[in-house]
DNA sequence: ACTTTATGTCAGTCTTGTTGACATTCCAAT
DNA sequence: ATTGGAATGTCAACAAGACTGACATAAAGT
């Protein structure tokens, strides 16, 4: 199964083999890049006692504001437990707000405090000047090429759960 | 510094503006795109009691067989401590030989035994499918593209440690 | 009214990262 | 030749953030 025998990929105009080797290479990639990716937010993180975990709550509720506990979990896809755990230290640092729901009184609407939206300015300016610098260097037929093979790579619940966030955000 | 001003980018023949929202969703593409990037080995990893951290040091010991402990720290980027109880269990569990260096003593270079071999072939063979899968859908422009952005994204000290190894592999 | 379902919280465990302390080996300077 | 420092790897203890299980509360269905 791991010999090296190539597998045809038809597209545009040209043939295109992908060795295993090929494959490695993109994995590898992969890789490396995803821990440049997440490089300069975690420095800032780390001087405060936050974790990547907290980011990624703090990214998605200031994507959505007033969005549930439970919107939340099918989003990042870890247990309530686990999200439970960093929402609390967020909420009781004041960088976030949950509001018990008014129709369903179950619900916890969540809510970016100005502290918590400065803090979430302050890391995806890192994240995005990092984004941008590659997309500069690489140029825009190379990021759409990126975008379609990222999208390809997605889960199909992955896929859609991030299709509603792109439609409700733009 | 989080307002909807574009950046100009200019590439190729035509004029792209990345307004922060291209960059957010470029940003949760990355996001999405590694769970489904990990999912598959930490599926069968999950099945042994073994986690992604086994399975990035037995990636890298196939890929670079022999190599010391610290050749494999510089590419990893943990300490050696975690690196180290990784490399134990691997090395109980028979997966993994540690032979002490004739030249210098003090090093272990690293080889995969064939039970070793045999999961790092089931493990590739699963991460290469999906990759293989998205590279196939995207075509080969723009898995060009894809590779672009990844290198751009890496930091300089990666890049070097993983064009080491992409020479010293092909 | 009673049961079932949904949402969120609390407690405990496991993996995997961290730092600190240490043994061994090598090398360089005396 | 010896000694002191640097490099390499191991052991132990701790922290962050995943997980499961048990539970409280609120809503919905019978």
């Amino acid at each position: 199964m791991s010999d090296a025998r190539p597998s045809p990929v038809f597209g545009g105009e040209s043939l295109l083999f992908l060795t295993d080797e090929q494959l490695r290479q993109g994995i590898e990639a992969m890789f490396f890049a995803y821990r440049g990716f997440t490089a300069d937010p975690d420095r800032i993180l780390a001087e405060m006692a936050y974790g990547r975990a907290h980011h990624r709550a703090i990214h998605f509720i200031n994507r959505a504001p007033g969005t549930t506990v439970n919107n939340l979990l099918a989003i990042l896809g870890v247990t309530k437990q686990s999200l439970n755990r960093v929402l609390r230290t967020l909420i009781a640092d004041g960088l976030v707000e949950s509001r018990v729901g008014t129709q369903d009184k179950r619900e916890r609407h969540l809510f970016l405090t100005e502290a918590g939206a400065a803090l979430e300015a302050k890391l995806s300016d890192a994240q995005r000047a990092r984004m941008r610098a590659a997309y500069k260097e690489a140029g825009p037929e190379a990021v759409a090429g990126f975008r379609q093979v990222l999208e390809a790579m997605m889960d199909r619940e992955m896929h859609r759960a991030y299709a509603k966030l792109r439609d409700s955000g733009s």
